[in-house]
DNA sequence: GAGCCGCCATACGCCACCGTACGGGACGTC
DNA sequence: GACGTCCCGTACGGTGGCGTATGGCGGCTC
């Protein structure tokens, strides 16, 4: 297979310590795209700003439009790294044997990992951007067959479990949504669990 | 109903037809106001700009700061209106006897109405906002006292009707989201009434 | 019919960000 | 030690929005 050729050297991004302030030499595409969905995570898409980033990554829009075309593309690249993690997650997910045990671990997970974990609602909010609109429609469209999929395994048909996926993905939207912009309406401390204890029962009956 | 303009002539604001652009003279900070929050309907926060909502109107920025100190104080007025609505479909809702018929209505049609009617999840997006935040979180918690009082009065103890209410607001909110952002992941045609039928039994065991 | 006042037009400066042009330093290679 | 390549710094022009300053016009008042 060709292999005296040297050819790319791309995606070794291994490299020690690049994106440390003090050993750094030079950016790479990735540690760009790395801090771009950081941003996301932080402050929606607006934050994906290069000027800011540049002086956050401690650098000058000369590294960026070194590596990327425009702004577009690096969300494109930002956004391809979370649809990796998300195919991750469901990997992980797929390696749990015991479908109930799975799908309260999913649903749980779902409702309790801190506010930045997913972006999915933020994307939702941007999902008229031309870049951002096609891929949430892909990743989300998968996580709801996967979700889908999984429930039909407790036994459920098969419209019946797409609509409690959806209503799943709906709830936690909505759940994420809030807590973003006005937690204080959400349940705290003690009541929080007793709230999220009812959401997942109000979730569970796929099993009932 | 809301067919159009509901026409009112708020105070004596002397002068019929103003928003029109034939006969117009000048505008109002009503006008102003109005379009504002009709602009915030369609495009969010952002579209609430001053250029561009002058141009709209047919005038300039000049019509705009006569009226208004600041952009800010043109998002608070649109508000207002905003809080008013809310406060007057509340009230309309309360003029329903049965509190099994009014329950039934008020949630099918948080889950019909078309796209734009209520804000609350275009506001819960922009809630950093210092002036949208504050006004955001006293709506939404009238809301929520409102359902979970309706609740109730459907038998419901005070803890469980809030939870209610909650997850009512949290579905509603999830689904304009994602109808917003993705309506293709959502049922169409008569799927769609399928699901809403299976959102208001999701929703509607209080009476059970 | 002169003045005044409410309302708007226009021009301006400012800021944040995008994208481009171009120069220059570091570093390996010969 | 000259040279080319990789990577970045910097200056520039453009865009779109905010807020200000100031001029001007029409209608009302007397």
């Amino acid at each position: 297979m060709r292999n005296g050729v040297p050819s790319e050297r791309v995606q070794s991004d291994d490299e020690p310590e690049r994106s440390a302030r003090p050993g750094r030499r030079t950016l790479s595409r990735e540690d760009w795209a790395r801090a771009a969905l950081e941003a996301m995570r932080e402050g929606g898409l607006g934050a994906v700003a290069v000027e800011p980033l540049a002086e956050r990554l401690g650098t000058t829009k000369g590294s960026f439009y070194w590596h990327f075309k425009d702004r577009d593309s690096l969300i494109q690249a930002a956004l391809e790294r979370w649809v990796a993690e998300s195919e991750e997650l469901m990997a992980a997910a797929e390696r749990i044997a015991d479908p109930v045990e799975r799908g309260r671990r999913l649903t749980e997970y779902a409702f309790t990992a801190p506010s930045g974990a997913d972006i999915t609602t933020t994307l939702l909010i941007h999902a008229q951007h031309p870049v951002v609109g096609p891929i949430l429609e892909q990743v989300t469209r998968r996580r709801l067959e996967f979700g889908a999929r999984l429930t039909e395994e407790l036994g459920l048909p098969a419209d019946a479990a797409y609509r409690h996926a959806l209503t799943a993905l709906t709830m936690t939207v909505g759940i994420a949504l809030i807590r973003r912009g006005a937690p204080q309406l959400l349940p705290q401390g003690e009541e929080k669990d007793a709230y999220v204890r009812y959401i997942l029962e109000l979730l569970g009956p796929p099993m009932s």
